[in-house]
This record gives structure tokens, C-alpha cells and sequence, in this order.
DNA sequence: GATCGGGATTGAAAGGTTTCAATCATCGCG
DNA sequence: CGCGATGATTGAAACCTTTCAATCCCGATC
């Protein structure tokens, strides 16, 4: 109570800690200790005597000691291709829920299809010592990724297979999403189909354009074209659609669009032209984003699970952390139709 | 070499410490710190020879323990209000990328609106130790923030001024923004104007309003009524509209929504309903996301300098975190007029 | 040949939490 | 009254990095 060097320099009071505590309450620094992690531990009283010195002082846990005495980080790391394509940050919403119920805060990086911003991120996450790692893959993280488990983390690809089996994934069947798309507009009638989508080389636009391909050998008299774009924004659907409008030999009438937002794009250079949609061309674009929905004619969509997708992708992980040496599973997720007035006069 | 204990029991392969590193290398673990922290205080063949063994090693620096050390986390957290509004993931990346220039990590919270939710990212945010807060706050936060600056955090509101003066601020003027954007309706001639948003409380939204109703009361002749929406997203933009086109009494000549997302729900009600825009009705928004230039009808807007708000805040949380003692400071950025076809025939 | 100066290197301490074997206190039972 | 059992509490070790005063080594200078 005479003690004045305590006070004295002090130019900000250095934090709260469970020395500090014990030191208050009269206890070790053990039993302060005990009440936060194992309460049942602990006679009633000493709890909630140590409880209130705590409340009093303000103490709040170092996470960097615990986390260093626990040998790895409580968190789960996740990378995503585009933050700013809206089907990414479902995706994240759904895994972040499921996170939630464990009680394991989600690191979100942003790699934007930039293989050096991945490897940033991934060297982040392992200093961090992760317990977990989510990523959609951008190329040549294989090494990296097999010496993270090998570490001990554990690894999940999500919305894209790894080439090899030793990882879990879980994706939506894109081969399937791509014929659903084009099914549909041939049952409308249409026979000109264009696929607008790219880069080529993207396993995600392949495949739908494959599925779409599948889909219009099927038909009598439907024909296929492809109109390749650089990455998928609004901007390369207006591009693409110009482009088809300019040529009119033979025009289409029906696009199909790897992601809403080139479809968007699309939809906006189609309505500047003068043409309708659907009357003389009808749009189907991927991923069944909000915006999809709200456009001002209403897109026609590929649905994925999102929210499923995160969350699957969530449990996962969570039971490769909890038993590392579980097999890897593959799990595919189904794409559905979602019909709305661009395909739909 | 024979050393045969080591590789025995072993389970999993503990991680690579300094110390292995140090012993591999044949130098004390200082020099190996050194190696890493200050390369010019070691000699050249060491650091040569360190840097190789931590190469053949696999070592990887571990975070939290280098964190407990230096007490506080380099890392910089936030707090957004709605992730799957594009305005504040464009916010957040602007952030992003300033913070990435002095190599801080960005930890991204995401409150939904919702107060619990805010104090469990707190909670995190103050466990972690992090360095500073960038906080949209939603209420009631004032004290926990002044505790966490009185910790030593530094704290930056964005897109919000706290009631207080003790916390540095950047914000758009709300005001003058909803003024430039009914002025521009005005002076293409339009009379009745509507305005929709929501919920009433919201900062943003009554500044907004107020700026609206200025300008309308300095034009002769023109009226201004308010419909009030819930949360602000599409499908209130177009209950909204509905109500509007319902009650035919004196419809609008304009609307002028609260934001993008609002007013995109606006112009598929109307679209739908068959009222053309802009000739019948004209409508502007507020944001200037994405979606609003690529909409079927562009979208006029007032755009928000996002990228900017996110680059100040972030060099306004640095400024703090060098210098505690600095003063608050409130920015205040002015928005811009965006004019596209949805109120310009 | 002794001393000095300088750069390079060392080694131990500090930082906060968790864990666990060891100790202490209490009570019941013989 | 003593002993054992049970439950509560203790205290030191471990986790890994960084820092800094102390030491070492080498060459140059007198």
C-alpha cells in the first residue's frame, strides 16, 4: 500500500497479467490459470473471488503466450481468389459460421489470383503456426502445402480439386453446371449458343465449357461458339458481348457466361445495343450472386451452394485437424438451375 | 550422427526452432536472431551459413513467440459493417493496401450491424494484442474503445465520427453528398422527388436525408418525401418502389436511394412494373459500387472516395500508433456526382 | 611484445500462459 | 487421536524469440 515505485515512471501501464492477478487475489498464478480454463477445477469461492479481481483489474488474456505455450495458433487460415466477387465472400461467410461453432476465429487473405500474394499469405499463415488452412489454389503451392502438413497443419482446397489425392477438397461439379446452363437454353429453343468466359487454363471455365460443349453434341443443329476473356469482370462481359454484336454473321441467341459478373456485362452491352433480352438473346450466367437476382432483368443463373460449400469445407478441416491422419476425401457438390427473365420471356 | 534418440519416439516432427537452427549452423542463438533481424551486424560467411542451415532446416520464424517478446501484435485489426456490401470491402482492401507498404497484416471483422458481435471481435482484437483498430462502430463502444486505447491501442474511427472528440475520424460529408445528388436531379428538371432508406438513426442515412431536403427547399416548386426502409439492401429497394408505384396519387418524377444496393432493388421494381427510366422516373444512388456501372441501366451515384477512405484511415491509425499522444484529428473526404443513364435520357 | 580498438559473437534474461507433479488442507473413519 | 483419501492449490518448467551487456578475437599501433 506504500508502494510508490509502482506508480512512478510508469509511462503507460503495462498490461494485466495473470501474475498480476494472483498477485491481487491472493493465489497462485496456477489457480488463476485454472478458473479461465478448467472452472470445474476450482472451489467455488476462489472463483469467484479470483473472477471479480479479474473484472477489477481488467486483465485480458495474452493470446501470443498461449498460443506459444499451446505449440500452435487456435485460428484457421483461408485464402480466396477475389474478395470482390461476391461468391468468394459467401463462401467465407458460410465457413466462417461453421468456425464460429468451434469457436476459431477465421484469418481471411486475399490472393487475387496473384501467385507471389499467395505465397505471402501462406508464409504469414505459417508463422502465425495455424491450425488449419483453406485455400483455393493459384498454381504451384504443392510443395508448399505438402511441408505445411507435414508440419502438422492441416489442408483443404476449396471450389477446386488439387491434382493429387493427398489432399481434401471440396468443389461443385462445374462439367455438370456447364451442361445444366446449356440444357436450359436449348430446351428454350435456342440453337446459337456463345460461351463467353476465360482465361483459358482456369480449371473452373474449362470444365463449364466442357459441360456445355457435352451438352450441345447432343443436339440436332445446335452449334457452339467460344469468346475468351482475360480475367472475369463485368468489363470483359461487355467486351465479349460487343464482340459478338460486331460480327453478325451469325449472331446467337443465347450466351452463356462463366460468372455473373461477365454476364452482367453482357446484360448492360446487350441493352445499349438496342437488343432484348430474352427475345432475341437469352443470358445465363454462374455462380447466382445477389446481383444476379437484382439486376434490372433478372438473370438466369447456375447456382452453387455457397454457403454449403463453406461450411462443408469447414467441417473438413476441422476433422483433418482433429485426426490428421484421415484419409482424403473428395467431396463434389451438385450446381442447380435457377430460371429467371433473361432466359424466360 | 548416431544420434538415434532423437529420431525415435518422435511423432510428429516438432518444429524447427532457433535453437536447432543455432546448433545445426554451430553459432548461439543470438546470431541467429541477429541473421534475421539485423543481417549487417553479422559477418558475411555466418550470415552465408546461417541462412543456408535455416534454408536445409525448414525453419520458419514463429510469430507468437516473437509477439509475447515484443508485446503487442504488428498486426492491424477492423471492423466492418456488412461484408457483403461491396463499398466496405473496397474500403478494406484500400486499407489493405496502404497497411501492406509498412508490412502490417489486416485481421477483418465483420459486425453484420450487430452489437454482440462487435464485442466478441473486440474481445479477439484485444487478445490478440493488435496494434491498432480501424472501427465502424454500431453503439454503445465508447467506453471499451477508451479502454483499449488507455492500453495503448491506437483507434480509428471510419465512415463514422464517434460522438466523442478523443478518437481521430474519417468520414464522407453525408450531407453534401445527398445535396450534390438531389441538386442534380433538380437541375434535369425533376420535381417530386422520393427518397428511399432506412432504417431512420443511422447516421449516414439522416445526413443524407438532411442534405436532400436542403436542396430541395431552396427550388421552387419541388417537394420531397421520404420512404423508410429497413436494413438497406435490394429487396428493400423494391418494396420500396412498389409502395411508391402502388399509391398513384402523385408518383415521383425521381428517386434518390440511400445507397447502390437499394437503389438497384429500386430500378428492377420499376423496370418490371414497366415505368421507364430514366423518362418517367429517374433515379440516382449512393456508393458508386461496382454493380451500379454495370447495371442494365448504368446507374448515376455519388461516389464515395472508398480507396481513399481506406488509404487515410489507415495512415491516420499509423500516425497514432507512432505517436500516442497525437491529437484526433476528424477528415472529413467530399463525395462526387456520378451521372449515367438512370437520370440522364 | 603489450595494449588498444573494433567488430563479431555469446549467453542469459525476459515476456505471459499452461501444465503437471508435488504439496497442503480437510474430513471421515477406524 | 491418527491415518488415509479426496479435493484444492501451488510453483516451477516449458514454449520460442529478442535484446543487450559482456566477452572474445583479430589486427593494428606504439
Amino acid at each position: 500500500m506504500t508502494d510508490l515505485s509502482a506508480a512512478g515512471a510508469g509511462d503507460r501501464a503495462r498490461a494485466v497479467s495473470v501474475k498480476d492477478v494472483a498477485a491481487e487475489a491472493g493465489v497462485s498464478v496456477g489457480t488463476v490459470s485454472n478458473v479461465l480454463n478448467r472452472p470445474e477445477k476450482v472451489s467455488t469461492s476462489t472463483r469467484e473471488h479470483v473472477l471479480a479481481v479479474i473484472d477489477e483489474l481488467g486483465f485480458v488474456r495474452n493470446d501470443a503466450a498461449r498460443q506459444l505455450r499451446a505449440g500452435s495458433n487456435h485460428a484457421v487460415g483461408m485464402v480466396v481468389l477475389d474478395v470482390r466477387n461476391p461468391f468468394f465472400t459467401d463462401v467465407a461467410r458460410g465457413v466462417e459460421e461453421r468456425l464460429a461453432e468451434h469457436r476459431r476465429p477465421l484469418i481471411l487473405g486475399n490472393s487475387g489470383q496473384d501467385a507471389d500474394r499467395e505465397q505471402m499469405l501462406l508464409d504469414l499463415f505459417e508463422e502465425q503456426r495455424v491450425s488449419g488452412l483453406l485455400v483455393s489454389p493459384v498454381g504451384g503451392v504443392l510443395p508448399r502445402l505438402r511441408r505445411l502438413r507435414d508440419r502438422g497443419t492441416a489442408v483443404v482446397a476449396v471450389d477446386r480439386r488439387l491434382d493429387s489425392s493427398e489432399f481434401s477438397s471440396v468443389a461443385v461439379d462445374d462439367r455438370l453446371g456447364g451442361r445444366i446452363a446449356v440444357q436450359h437454353l436449348l430446351d428454350q429453343g435456342r440453337r446459337r449458343i456463345a460461351f463467353v468466359g476465360g482465361p483459358r487454363g482456369l480449371t473452373q471455365v474449362e470444365h463449364r465449357y466442357e459441360g456445355a460443349a457435352a451438352a450441345v453434341a447432343d443436339t440436332d443443329g445446335a452449334t457452339l461458339r467460344l469468346v475468351v476473356t482475360g480475367i472475369m469482370d463485368a468489363a470483359a462481359g461487355r467486351h465479349g458481348a460487343e464482340d459478338l454484336l460486331a460480327d453478325d454473321g451469325d449472331r446467337p441467341d443465347a450466351i452463356f457466361a462463366a460468372n455473373d459478373l461477365v454476364a452482367l456485362g453482357v446484360l448492360q452491352a446487350l441493352t445499349l445495343a438496342g437488343v432484348s433480352v430474352p427475345d432475341e438473346i437469352a443470358i445465363i450466367g454462374y455462380d447466382d450472386i445477389d446481383f444476379a437476382a437484382s439486376a434490372a432483368i433478372p438473370l438466369s443463373s447456375v447456382r452453387q451452394p455457397r454457403e454449403q460449400l463453406g461450411a462443408v469445407a469447414a467441417d473438413l478441416l476441422m476433422a483433418t485437424i482433429e485426426d490428421p491422419t484421415r484419409a482424403a476425401e473428395d467431396v463434389v457438390l451438385e450446381p442447380s438451375l435457377v430460371v429467371r427473365r433473361s432466359t424466360q420471356p
